[in-house]
DNA sequence: CACCAGGCAAGCC
DNA sequence: GGCTTGCATGGT
């Protein structure tokens, strides 16, 4: 089956999707600028506010054409990658069958990669709820406020704004004591002492070695932003829920993170970052692990 | 009231 | 080099 895409009384619709589920995408842990409003998500990405919806294998863009498609949605979204093919792959021993299956509609969104390199500085030891909620506070406070089909949303703010901040300024957003990071990391990035563009065209230990010297920044936040921003697909962030679930899965008993990063590499090679989403989202769903 | 949450950095030996 | 501890905040 091919995928259609056509404009439609002002919406833009995909039909014959494959391997492609909203929920699953969204709620896999790799963004958190989602929400679900009935059987409706919205969330800005690229300064772009959406709204869209799944029935079955028909998808809906409000208000989207298609210019917004393919300038826009197309390449977040991750539209040509043959996920049947990564998740046959992968599939070849009983836990990751199980977990691809789980999962299947799940893609990896191709995020902006400042607003990626502050989210997961923001979420070191922190729960996703209140992650979401410091983004949405940071958004609303330091974005832009764009108007989509009658309704307020904000882009998240430029590197340029957020560094133009004190410390006192960025306390409203409740990042405790991520705040001084993420200033020093916008810094970072507003000054130019990083390009995190150039990096996509970069190696993968090149992109890596850059992160890892800003603030804030060490080796699992590195790995998320290099596989949902950088379009490195072997990254494999080993969080505490990775953790849990490879040592129940594949180990018998505590494993140092390192032993886990080299096993997954080892065994998912280039399609680790995949592999790790399979994992979490199904390990999450089920309570696997804990 | 402890303890923990998609870790990281600084301070120890 | 490895290992331990503090870090803001909010929810159980």
């Amino acid at each position: 089956m091919v995928m259609r895409v056509y404009e439609e009384n002002g919406s833009l619709i995909l039909s014959g999707t494959e391997d492609f589920d909203l929920g699953q995408t969204f709620d896999c842990g790799q963004c958190f600028r989602w929400t679900k409003c009935g059987d409706i998500w919205e969330g800005v990405a690229f300064g772009h506010a959406l709204r869209i919806c799944q029935s079955g294998d028909t998808i809906t863009l409000f208000g989207v054409t298609l210019t917004d498609w393919e300038s826009v949605w197309k390449k977040y979204f991750d539209i040509g990658r043959d996920y049947g093919k990564i998740k046959a792959a992968l599939a070849k021993d009983s836990v990751m069958k199980e977990a691809t299956q789980f999962g299947g509609g799940i893609r990896i969104l191709n995020q902006e990669p400042f607003e990626c390199l502050i989210s997961f500085i923001i979420s070191a030891s922190n729960n996703i709820p209140r992650i979401k909620k410091i983004i949405a506070a940071l958004c609303e406070n330091f974005g832009d406020k764009i108007t989509y089909l009658g309704k307020s949303y904000y882009t998240f703010p430029t590197a340029e704004r957020l560094s133009a901040l004190t410390l006192e300024e960025l306390g409203v957003i409740k990042a405790g004591f991520r705040d001084k990071y993420i200033l020093a990391a916008a810094k970072a990035v507003a000054e130019g002492r990083i390009d995190l563009e150039c990096l996509k065209a970069a190696s993968c230990d090149y992109a890596k070695a850059e992160l890892l010297k800003l603030p804030g920044v060490g080796n699992k936040v590195c790995e998320c932003v290099l596989l949902f921003s950088l379009e490195k697909y072997s990254s494999f962030p080993v969080d505490v829920w990775i953790k849990r679930i490879m040592e129940h899965c594949y180990f018998d008993g505590e494993q140092d993170k390192e032993t886990i990063s080299a096993f997954a590499r080892e065994r998912f090679g280039d399609l680790g970052g995949f592999a790790q989403q399979y994992l979490f989202f199904w390990a999450r769903e089920n309570k696997i692990g804990t």
